[in-house]
DNA sequence: TGAATACGTTATGTATACATTACCAGGGGA
DNA sequence: TCCCCTGGTAATGTATACATAACGTATTCA
């Protein structure tokens, strides 16, 4: 045994991966650029096993690629590939909440959505809104997002959105936040949340078909979103999450 | 190091990971129970860390579950479980087809999908189909599915319909294997094959909801087809890859 | 001076030893 | 008789040693 000092209290695997998502994430480690086994191990204290365990998980979630040679790099999306996420992402939001409309979904079950929803509209009557509140919009808006998704119960498709959320768009804090420096980021929130209310209702009155609908132009609304917050690139430091991207020179 | 026979021209991981992924597919290993490392470890001839490095990737894939307290088990899929799995990936070959519509697809690019399209009419042609047909189709029509999907030039969504396909409904050999001892087979593959047709008419004429609508209507088909399988019971052992599929009983 | 080869260094792939935890069985007490 | 506790065994989690392959550098030859 080693002198390290080893920290009992979570396995030394998800330490890792913790980790190594954090610095990919926050962009200490740049698109492209290969991850070494050793280097991962001093920054993460954990050992070459579970190191390796955790860089097979985050390759699998997307965020890292294997190199042929051997060995793994951080991935780079294109703005496109961005997109295309948010999009499929709102694609199979669309058929969870499709799901839950036609299965039917008990009065109770709707309880804890609803909560969101009003603990949203609190938040939004503060006009501008401040960061404060918007830290505490991407937390309510990911519980809607997620309580919306166990709706459909069908845990293949919950499966599967969370594997789709893995993805840097969906990690909401950095994107949302850097709408907030923008003039047109309160509307948008409007807008989403009259999305969140119409599937509510939805589902409520159990049309599946309308119920998808404004899933996906939710997402639809995320992409112009994205892009308006491209087109700012003086915000884009606010961008932890998009620290993935492709820059236009690389 | 070892006196073990080692081959060096896959890597241990991988072959591991194949050789467990068959396990698994072939019912050598029941759904629910417990995979032991030790045991993996003789039967595929690699090492522990290999061992472990498959294990995890096949949890991702969705094969394996992790138990909290340590190790994988196979994971159970109840029939809701399967057909949901199924009308998902329809739903992300439609957005795959939507894009490729949309974004336009060159006539040179849509040349090896027509070609697929004749072989499987081709197949179609005898009556009754003879199970070495069967066979070809099986194979041709997996083609078919991965080049439209590689026509949507989204690699996120690429990666995200091959997750998909990870189930075992995906494994398509048995699950349409099973249908050729059914007589309305021949019939399920005519309408499959009017879908394929009608999909790639409305990616030339880019009509992206048209390409969209179809690939779910495809599923749908799928999705009757297998509750079909499953009433007859007396076939479900040519389901190999509906090996993990919960019976009722357990 | 440039290119190619060889050698050395470094990193990954693999194997195994060690530590710890979970599970099971047996025994003792209430 | 049932429950709990204790000990042992077996399996997983972790660490590290070893083998191999890749990459970079330096040297030599053309």
């Amino acid at each position: 045994m080693a002198e390290r000092e080893v920290d009992r209290s979570v396995s030394q695997t998800v330490k890792a991966q913790l980790a190594l998502r954090d610095q990919i994430l926050s962009g200490s480690l740049r698109p492209g650029e290969r991850i070494s086994e050793l280097q991962a191990v001093e920054t993460t204290g954990a050992s070459r096993t579970p190191v390796r365990m955790a860089l097979v998980r985050l390759e699998e979630e997307g965020l890292l690629e294997a190199i042929p040679s051997g060995g793994f790099m951080v991935k780079a999306f294109s703005e496109r590939d961005i997109s295309d996420s948010i999009e499929l992402r709102g694609t199979l939001e669309g058929l969870a909440a499709r799901f839950a409309a036609e299965r039917g979904v008990s009065a109770r079950e709707l309880e804890p959505l609803k909560e969101c929803l009003a603990a949203i509209d609190e938040l939004l009557r503060q006009v501008p809104i401040s960061v404060d509140a918007f830290s505490s919009y991407v937390t309510l808006n990911a519980r809607f997002h997620a309580l919306l998704t166990e709706l459909s119960r069908s845990p293949p498709l919950i499966r599967q959105i969370d594997r789709a959320s893995a993805l840097p768009f969906a990690s909401p804090s950095g994107f949302v936040m850097a709408q907030s420096a923008l003039p047109e980021a309160q509307q948008i929130l409007i807008i989403g949340q009259e999305h969140h209310r119409v599937v509510i209702d939805a589902i409520e009155n159990r049309e599946g078909t309308r119920a998808e609908a404004v899933m996906r132009e939710h997402a639809r609304l995320a992409v112009r979103n994205l892009r308006l917050a491209l087109r700012n690139r003086t915000h884009l430091d606010l961008l932890p999450a998009l620290a993935l991207i492709k820059t236009a020179t690389d």
